[in-house]
RNA sequence: GGGCGAUUAGCUCAGCGGUUAGAGCGCUCGCCUCACACGCGAGAGGUCAAAGGUUCAAAUCCUUUAUCGCCCACCA
């Protein structure tokens, strides 16, 4: 079996092949059929309109390594993943998409638009879900539905009449947030505000009758031509005389009344404020406490319209310039000042938002809110990281009413009919055939649709068959975890939240898990409605998926959002290719011993694996014992890691184990093992390190699922295994663990790197075979070094290696000192340089001497010794006297080098 | 205006009460050693933003300040 492994790993024909949809669909059969605990999980939708981007990975990625690392560990997984949201998003993207080719999405009527929208989502959307599955995506999308489709509308039907039965719909004229551009209304968390530089213009509203004016200043003056009154604060001695008289309103040559409201702020501008209930929202509360006529002035899409008089047909802001300019001509405008504010900007659009009074349907959230606030705060809901559960918190505590009427085409429609004769308007499952008040058929539905995260809200019980007990519902509700970014912690969590304990009488997960956001160098965030952002497919090709996977995992520290650089990417793609390359060395080994007459089935048979690790010569070779023991505390690591969502810890500890002690030491060790002219020393050796790569495979292919898989595929593997993905997560064995191994190869370790170190100082040949000493009163210590002797030859590039313990005499050569041994270099030739050793070694003392300072005064501390833990103290007592014994040897060294020079 | 968070090696970030503060990249020196130069070995580099406080013990907890983010908020 001659393998032909490329010397560099190459994702680009890796990839495709375990992309393919076999390996999931066996995924997702062995998933429904583990007999573990289920876990199952919600998770956000692929986005229809735009393109897969770098968000997306990084979701996906944690949702995959969890899903993977769970059924690894035979949990029964099950996904809910969302479909998209049918929002406000989708339909700008095919109202844009209609335009350039011509269409007037208008003329198309609502059923024609919805088919298209359609078409567009199973167009794109498929695509997406395509591209998740070739960056290793082991999601079972077979679960997916679409929110307009029969069932879901029927959900949303019925939670909204048994809201609106319950008193928590209600419709409601008010001031609400209009977008111009996508035509709609808007809740108030999809209005973003932004610092702009304005001004603030102060205009003279004339008092009839007299030459005087009364000032008012605004920052938009267009709306004044909406203007129905003009107040001033009832305690303000400056307009006392004024209250109750009229002013004449410029350009419109209307007069409206002064009046007096306690909103007014007497400091800001000129004390007296233009009333616009029309087109403000404090204004709008004044206009109804003083029942104030609302004149808006404005259309749909932003232009003035007939109330505007002279300037309808403008544009807003052309209609704002034109107005000052009449201003000035007429001698009105008193002073422009410069002035900061926040104005309300549309998420989606970008555009001004315009306040427009109207009447909507809003949902009370007081009482919705409650509940929720208690299952959070009693921890039946985990929300992960801890800082967002704050942020819950106080975002519920000051919950406002939600609007949730839009004006759209796309979505679910209000199922509310008026009344053509007698206005009554009536909230219905099924579409009533007469009006219940008087009986008219006049009867037609509410033109409006529902905001996207009313259906997206229902989500956790809307798929699983709810109002019905299925055997879903009762098996997988309350799912286990949701996933998803912090930036819809308000959209989409709180309101599942509260519509599932609303309805079912229990909270819809267990716990929350809010990622991190990927941002862009400038930091900005990538969403899915923005087409902003590296492209992953991009960079997939690029770098590799398991390079970005792993490139993600290991920098997604959970309360911080990251920011991609291709520095950690090429890291990433380097520990992918150090996999590859350890691989290869094993298969190569595999030929070798193939060729010298051993058969793959004895070297590599799954069982092998099953067993390490071995022994050889009656004891298990301390090189084997410390390799178990690390990954022993690596698979722990890992899982807890993972179980506390911290994917930087899990990816961080896995690279250090692999890179660091299998490839830099354990392979390094037992190069010439396996090539032993004792076969028997030679095969324990080789199925020691087969099951150890394996194993550390296995704990690996949660990160980097396309590389493990192939190489996976590369090993012998039992007859009928179709993929590691199937295959069990490394246990941390308990005949695994030993301390004492890690000690004792922790001091091979050292004595090698001082080796190496003195090599490096004293400039020698690297294929310079030297002597070493090493000198130790520690007596195991002595054993441990020359039963490793053989290996601290060959990695220290020695010709011989005297261990002794006695001092080492005075004379010559290179010495590095530790408080437990010392080791010297002697070659005559070659020495190091007095006038570089010694600034380091004075240095170093320093450095002790004041730890040791430190160390006394902390010890000599009675309260300390009083109170803190034995543990502590004993160790710095232990530290302590090694630092003394360091000191001494360097303190000698000093004066021994300076002898010398 | 409120809330949350950040400030640690040249860069990007971990660590979040305990004994000499870590990683990756970059940098310096030496190596193409038959798995890997996407590599190997060695090394330099940090009074953990500032000032107070709590504690036997603080990068880690508290307070204040500075700078920078993000979220929320109807001051014309």
């Amino acid at each position: 079996m001659p393998r032909e492994i490329a010397k560099a790993y190459e994702p680009q024909q890796i990839e495709p092949r375990w992309g393919d949809y076999w390996v999931k669909e066996a995924l997702f059969k062995a998933s429904a059929d583990a007999p573990g605990p289920v876990f199952s999980i919600v998770i956000p939708p692929p986005n229809v309109t735009g393109s897969l981007h770098i968000g997306h990975m990084l979701e996906h990625t944690e949702i995959d390594i969890l899903t993977r690392w769970h059924r690894m560990r035979g949990y029964n997984t099950l996904y809910l993943p969302g479909t998209d949201h049918a929002g406000i998003s989708t339909q700008r993207v095919v109202v844009k998409y209609l335009a350039d080719q011509g269409i007037d999405y208008k003329k198309l009527g609502r059923e024609e638009f919805e088919r298209r929208v359609w078409k567009w989502k199973e167009e794109a959307g498929g695509q997406i879900v395509e591209q998740m599955k070739g960056i290793g995506e082991s999601c079972d999308w077979s679960r997916e539905r679409f929110t307009l489709s029969p069932e879901m509308t029927r959900v949303v039907r019925e939670v909204f009449v048994r809201l609106y039965e319950e008193g928590l719909i209600y419709r409601g004229h008010y001031l609400t947030n209009w977008c111009p551009v996508c035509l709609t209304v808007l809740s108030d968390l999809e209005v973003t505000h932004e610092e702009r530089q304005g001004h603030l213009w102060h205009v003279r509203y004339p008092l009839p009758g007299t030459k005087e004016f009364l000032v008012v200043a605004t920052t938009r003056p267009e709306t004044m031509l909406g203007d129905t009154a003009v107040a001033v604060h009832p305690g303000d001695e400056r307009y006392k005389q004024l209250v109750g008289k009229k002013v004449l309103l410029p350009l419109m040559n209307r007069e409206i009344p002064i009046i007096t409201d306690e909103m007014v702020d007497r400091e800001f501008g000129t004390g007296a404020v233009k009333i616009t209930p029309a087109h403000d929202p404090n204004d709008f509360e004044v206009g109804r406490r003083h029942g104030l006529a609302e004149i808006d002035v404005m259309t749909d899409d932003g232009h003035m319209n007939a109330a505007a008089g002279a300037y309808a047909g403008l544009d807003r802001f052309e209609a704002r310039k034109k107005i000052i300019e009449d201003l000035k001509a007429q001698g009105l405008l008193e002073k422009v000042s410069d002035h900061t504010h926040a104005i309300g900007l549309c998420e989606r659009s970008k555009t001004i938002v315009e306040p427009r009074a109207s009447t909507q349907w809003f949902c009370r959230m007081k009482d919705l809110a409650k509940p929720a606030i208690e299952a959070v705060e009693e921890n039946r809901i985990k929300i992960i990281p801890e800082n967002r559960r704050e942020e819950y918190l106080n975002w519920m505590r000051n919950i406002r009413d939600w609007t949730i009427s839009r004006q759209l085409w796309w979505g679910h429609r209000i199922p509310a009919w008026h009344c053509g004769d007698c206005k009554e308007i009536m909230v219905a499952r099924e579409t009533p055939g007469k009006c219940g008040k008087c009986g008219s058929a006049k009867l037609t539905q509410d033109p409006d649709v529902l905001d996207t995260w009313f259906s997206s809200g229902l989500w956790p019980f809307s798929t699983l068959g709810w109002p019905e007990k299925t055997a879903d519902f009762k098996t997988y509700y309350p799912t286990s975890l949701l996933i998803t970014g912090y930036d819809i912690l308000f959209f989409w969590v709180a309101r599942m939240i509260m519509l599932g304990l609303h309805f079912t009488g229990q909270a819809p997960f267990r716990a929350v898990y809010l990622h991190s956001l990927v941002r862009t160098t400038s930091g900005e965030k990538m969403s899915k409605s923005k087409g902003t952002g590296m492209d992953p497919v991009a960079l997939n090709l690029q770098y590799g998926t398991d390079a970005m996977r792993f490139c993600l995992a290991s920098m997604a520290a959970p309360g911080t959002d990251i920011v991609l650089s291709d520095d950690r990417l090429l890291g990433a793609r380097a520990f992918a290719n150090k996999i590859w390359n350890a691989a290869r060395f094993l298969f190569m080994n595999l030929d070798k011993f193939e060729q010298g007459g051993t058969s793959i089935e004895e070297l590599a048979a799954p069982e092998v694996r099953e067993k390490a690790p071995y022994a050889a010569g009656g004891s298990v070779p301390l090189i084997d014992a410390w390799l178990f023991a690390q990954l022993a505390a690596t698979i722990e690591t890992v899982n807890d890691a993972l179980a506390n969502y911290r994917f930087h810890e899990a990816a961080q500890s896995v690279y250090q184990f692999f890179w660091g002690d299998f490839c830099d030491w354990y392979i390094e060790w037992v190069k010439p093992e396996l090539l032993s002219a004792d076969r028997e020393r030679a095969i324990v050796a080789w199925k020691n390190l087969f099951a150890g790569f394996d194993t550390a495979l296995r704990l690996l292919h949660p990160f980097m699922p396309f590389l493990t898989e192939e190489l996976w595929h590369q090993l012998p593997q039992r007859a009928g295994a179709r993929s590691i993905a199937l295959g069990e997560f490394p246990v941390a064995q308990a005949t695994w663990k030993n301390a004492k191994a890690q000690e004792q190869f922790g001091l091979v370790q050292e004595v090698i790197g001082a080796i190496r170190t003195l090599r490096a100082e004293m400039k020698l040949d690297p294929k310079k075979k030297v002597t070493a000493e090493f000198s130790s009163l520690d007596a195991p210590a002595r054993s441990v070094i020359d039963a490793n002797r053989e290996a601290i030859l060959r990695l220290g590039i020695l010709s011989e290696l005297r261990v002794s313990a006695e001092r080492l005499p005075e004379a010559g050569g290179a010495v590095r000192s530790a408080a437990q041994f010392d080791v010297r270099i002697t070659y005559a030739a070659e020495t190091v340089d007095a006038a570089t050793e010694l600034p380091r070694v004075r240095k170093e003392i320093e450095r002790i001497k004041k730890d040791i300072a430190s160390k006394e005064k902390q010890l000599g501390d009675e309260t300390f010794r009083g109170r803190a833990p034995e543990k502590i103290i004993h160790g710095m007592e232990a530290t302590l006297e090694e630092r003394r014994v360091e000191l001494k040897k360097l303190t000698e060294r000093v004066a021994q080098l300076e002898k010398g020079s």
